[in-house]
RNA sequence: GGGCGAAUAGCUCAGCGGUUCAGAGCGCCUGCCUUACACGCAGGAUGUCGGGGGUUCGAAUCCCUCUUCGCCCA
């Protein structure tokens, strides 16, 4: 019967939670261990990159709370104010309205609605995963107590003149009508054109060409410039041009900033639609005027210069876009400015031109540069304090080559855009009054405290990661101090993707520092991105995402689990297979099955009580005993190596190799006689309980539930809660490991030969062993009944039993340092075969030789290279001499030429 | 344009100065329903470790360079 989780996963939750097993330890021993979690969107459902994170998470939270740390992984929801306010918009479009019909009151109620009947999804979709997070600490972004964490936060930066009033280009969306931050607009490489266009000359004399990628700004520009350096336009410094189709004459100036080599070397400067040309402007012609020609939703129409915001009738005083123009699309205009720019002789060429376009991390739009009023945070004071901590190693990122990455981020840190226009959201706190008094507040003023006159609020919102940047510590309480805050702040791991190491993990470095005055953890664990086959991140829109629930339903929570872990090395992306889920989740579910098998096998040999194995007498212990002792000795280490290294593949794969390769394969198949045998029994069991305790971070379901079976577990107990196992020096056994890789040595060539021969599998053969070199007959005594069955043999004889090496016909295996099994093969054996073999083997240990003796007779090698490399080289050669001389005598004693 | 990273078995990836270290999983080939497991057992095959140059007694492993790909930032 193969292992089901279906059944098992739920209700082992269940009992986790009924248990209360993942609120942090009480009590003043328990150290506090803590990681917040990265918190999801709340209308986002889970995608394999949750998991992921969630996975890694899961694997250190429950490692460390093994290990006896008062373990608190803080769970909660992320308001997305973008992403949040999009979805209710498109279901009120559903019913033919817009967010403008219901009004914002009614809309913002609206969105609390659809959060408070959703916004949990992905919280019940994590607990599906495993995900061992403090539930009763739950928190979201909008909630009571963290909203005044964010109004205090705002009001201390005002306060310390850390907000001030851009009024600047900033990347708007035309479709989501809001501004963004530099990281919320992200760079796409794109195959575009370059328009090369002749701007006429005001008095007639001719045309000037210049090149653009965005030809319907043209009706914003306000003047051209070169580069002072350029012989090319010289003579017409101080000239005017008339800008294409609208005929506005616009000044010829120079600026240092143009590049000679870029178009034609002649810019058309459009300040209120580039930022670059808003800086050029400034220079340039400082008193201009700065015209809009895009509406907020990307038409063409002339607005306002941008110090307005939501202006509803336009107030510019001449229209730039002429009236054919006037309502069209950026987009469609644009076609339609080059065909009438052909048309009218004005179009010199087009060029093929590859650059990065901007666009919204929401929703893909092309981003609008935009001059616009909004609110920025100084970063600069901030990124510096966070700089000292890193300097001075008071936090990391693992892995190191984020560094780079982080700092230059860091070292060239910008002003911070948090307004966003939109209604969903930490409404920011700035009032003015009729007079003119502009204060932020951490209170709703009813009058302003200067004059007593009426007041008027912000309309606008904060930036998502306005309110996120303040999870580590505003989750517990923060500005208050809270008991949680001084438990759990600063916390130790934080587990996230690269891809938010700016939006979010240095902005909470930085508030961390500044309103805490400490790092908010030590370690920025940066893991991997699911992509596809074709390297291809995972998302919805290219839906060649896999749905996480759809792997538990097939393959177990455990198996999902095993994947994530498993194939991502430290920091490395994990690659799926949307289109073969077998080959992916698999491996998990079949190693699941395999330990589900051991303990059908374990427990069905185990009595109600079993010895505890530091009982047993160390002398009613066989060879295989000591050696699969000492081998757990070895898994424990390693395995808490790894994970306190955070290479959590190694763990698994270190567990994996344990349970199936040593454990399975040959303990297991080499106690079966010895079963009634009470020693045999206890260090089943230790091993299996072992087992089962390392592997638990990583597949927790299965190893709870088997757990729960072992004999001697008291109801009360719980895996989940158990004690991390510690080694015990007094198993580790060196000798042992050798001794006994000795007697799997004489099984698989045996085996081999066997197979090579073809054996009928149920032909029981007779064997004999030849000592020469360190081997010990006493090595393989004490397991002979070990050999015979696992080899198939009928007889295993011993150096000088029965008349020593045996006569006849025969297959032979020379070990490293000369030791030999030979088995007996009459009537099957062919003598020719036998032959090649052996001296197939002999080519491949001259070759070696010859290897070895090269560099031991370079003398460069022998005086510069270490001693004891060289030592262990000499040793290596005689040792591989002496298996030679065995091979050649064998294959002169068979008649072989 | 600047920075980072990746190129190792048919596929997905480990290994990152010492030679039984050329590995794992999957896939493939050959036997097996050996009373825990065919989601399994046993035995196999497979790679000029992207190209070139250099450092070193010794290089998948360090340095340089080229090619291809990916990411981040201008």
């Amino acid at each position: 019967m193969a292992y089901d989780p279906r059944p098992v996963e739920p209700r082992i939750y269940k009992r986790w939670l009924d248990a209360g097993a993942f609120q942090p330890r009480e009590g003043a021993g328990a150290e506090p261990y803590v990681i917040v979690i990265p918190p999801p969107n709340v209308t986002d459902i889970l995608h394999v990159g949750h998991a992921l994170n969630n996975v890694i998470q899961d694997v250190l939270i429950r490692f460390e709370r093994m290990r006896g740390r008062a373990a608190e992984w803080l769970p909660g929801t992320d308001h997305a104010g973008i992403a949040t306010q999009n979805v209710v918009e498109k279901r009120l479009a559903k019913d033919g309205k817009t967010r403008f019909d219901l009004g914002r009151e009614q809309f913002v109620e609206e969105v609390w609605c659809f959060v408070k009947k959703t916004g949990n999804t992905i919280i019940e979709q994590l607990k599906v995963i495993g995900s061992s997070c403090d539930w009763s600490r739950l928190r979201f972004t909008l909630d009571e107590d963290y909203s005044r964490a964010v109004r205090e936060v705002f009001v201390r930066l005002w306060d310390e003149g850390l907000i001030y009033r851009g009024h600047r280009v900033i990347h708007w969306c035309p479709h989501c009508l809001t501004a963004l931050s530099d990281e919320e607009a992200e760079h796409h490489e794109t195959q575009g054109n370059l328009y090369h266009i002749k701007y006429p000359l005001e008095d007639g004399s001719g045309f000037v060409t210049v090149a653009t990628t965005r030809p319907e700004t043209m009706f914003g520009d306000i003047g051209l410039v070169f580069n002072p350096k350029d012989a090319r336009y010289k003579k017409l410094n101080g000239k005017r041009a008339k800008i294409p189709l609208s005929g506005v004459a616009i000044p010829i100036a120079t600026d240092d900033a143009v590049d000679q080599a870029f178009g034609t070397g002649m810019l058309k400067v459009t300040p209120a639609h580039d930022a670059n040309d808003f800086d050029i402007a400034r220079r340039v012609w400082p008193q201009s005027e700065m015209p809009l020609i895009l509406t907020e939703d990307g038409k063409m129409e002339s607005g306002n210069d941008g110090t307005k915001q939501h202006s509803i009738i336009p107030s510019f005083h001449h229209s730039r876009v002429p009236p054919d123009l006037v309502g069209i699309d950026r987009f469609e205009a644009r076609k339609k400015i080059v065909k009438q720019l052909e048309r009218e002789g004005l179009l010199v060429k087009t060029e093929q031109h590859h650059h990065s376009v901007r666009r919204c991390y929401r929703c893909d739009t092309v981003v609008e540069p935009r001059l616009s009023d909004q609110w920025f945070v100084k970063m600069k004071p901030l990124a510096e304090r966070v700089m000292q901590g890193y300097a001075a190693g008071e936090f990391h990122i693992v892995p190191e080559r984020w560094n780079a990455t982080f700092e230059n981020w860091m070292n060239n840190i910008r002003d911070w855009n948090i307004s966003r226009q939109l209604w969903w959201g930490h409404r920011i706190p700035v009032f003015t009054c009729a007079n003119g008094h502009v204060w932020a507040d951490r209170e709703d003023p009813e009058q302003c405290p200067t004059c007593g006159a009426g007041v008027a609020q912000d309309p606008d919102v904060l930036d998502t990661w306005f309110s996120s940047w303040l999870w580590p510590f505003a989750t517990f309480g923060w500005p208050e101090e809270t008991p949680d805050l001084k438990r759990f702040y600063p916390g130790h791991t934080l587990v996230t993707g690269p891809d938010i190491l700016f939006f979010w993990v240095a902005r909470m470095l930085m508030s961390g520092y500044h309103f805490m005055g400490k790092k908010p953890f030590t370690t920025v664990y940066l893991h991997g991105i699911a992509r596809d086959t074709k390297h291809r991140k995972m998302s919805k829109s290219l839906g060649n995402g896999i749905d996480p629930l759809v792997v538990v339903e097939k393959f177990g929570a455990d198996a999902l689990r095993w994947t994530c872990v498993a194939n991502t090395a430290l920091g490395a992306d994990l690659q799926l297979d949307p289109d073969d889920l077998e080959t992916t989740f698999a491996p998990g579910r079949n190693f699941a099955n395999k330990l589900w098998n051991i303990a059908q096998f374990v427990l069905g040999q185990l009595p109600k009580s079993v010895p505890a194995v530091d009982a047993v007498d160390r002398r009613a212990l066989t060879l295989t005993d000591r050696w699969i002792l000492s081998r757990a000795q070895a898994v424990i280490r390693e395995a808490t190596a790894s994970l306190e290294q955070f290479r959590l593949d190694e763990a698994a794969k270190r567990c994996f190799e344990f349970v199936w390769n040593e454990l399975a394969d040959w303990y297991v198949e080499a106690v079966k006689p010895r079963l009634e045998d009470p020693a045999a029994k206890a260090v089943l069991a230790y091993c299996f309980d072992l087992s089962l305790r390392l592997l638990h971070p990583i597949v927790p379901f299965i190893t709870e539930e088997l757990w729960q079976k072992l004999p001697g577990r008291k109801p009360s107990e719980l895996l989940v809660t158990a004690e991390w196992p510690a080694p015990r020096p007094e198993l580790e056994d060196p000798r042992a490991d050798q001794e006994f890789a000795r007697v799997k040595t004489v099984i698989e060539q045996i085996r081999s030969i066997r197979a090579e021969y073809r054996v009928a599998p149920k032909t029981r053969l007779r064997a004999t062993i030849v000592l020469r070199g360190n081997d010990k007959a006493a090595t393989f005594d004490g397991e002979r009944d070990t050999i015979v069955r696992l080899a198939q043999l009928d007889s295993l004889a011993l150096d000088g039993e029965g008349g020593g090496v045996p006569h006849g016909a025969g297959a032979h295996a020379i070990f490293g340092d000369g030791s030999e099994v030979v088995v007996a093969l009459e009537g099957t054996i062919d003598v020719q075969q036998e032959c090649r073999r052996l001296s197939d083997e002999l080519g491949r240990l001259d070759n070696q030789l010859k290897g070895l003796a090269a560099r031991l007779t370079n003398e460069s090698f022998v005086s510069r290279a270490p001693q004891d490399v060289v030592a262990k080289e000499r040793e290596k050669e005689k040792a591989w001499r002496d298996q030679r001389d065995v091979l050649a005598g064998k294959l002169k004693s068979l008649g072989c030429s």
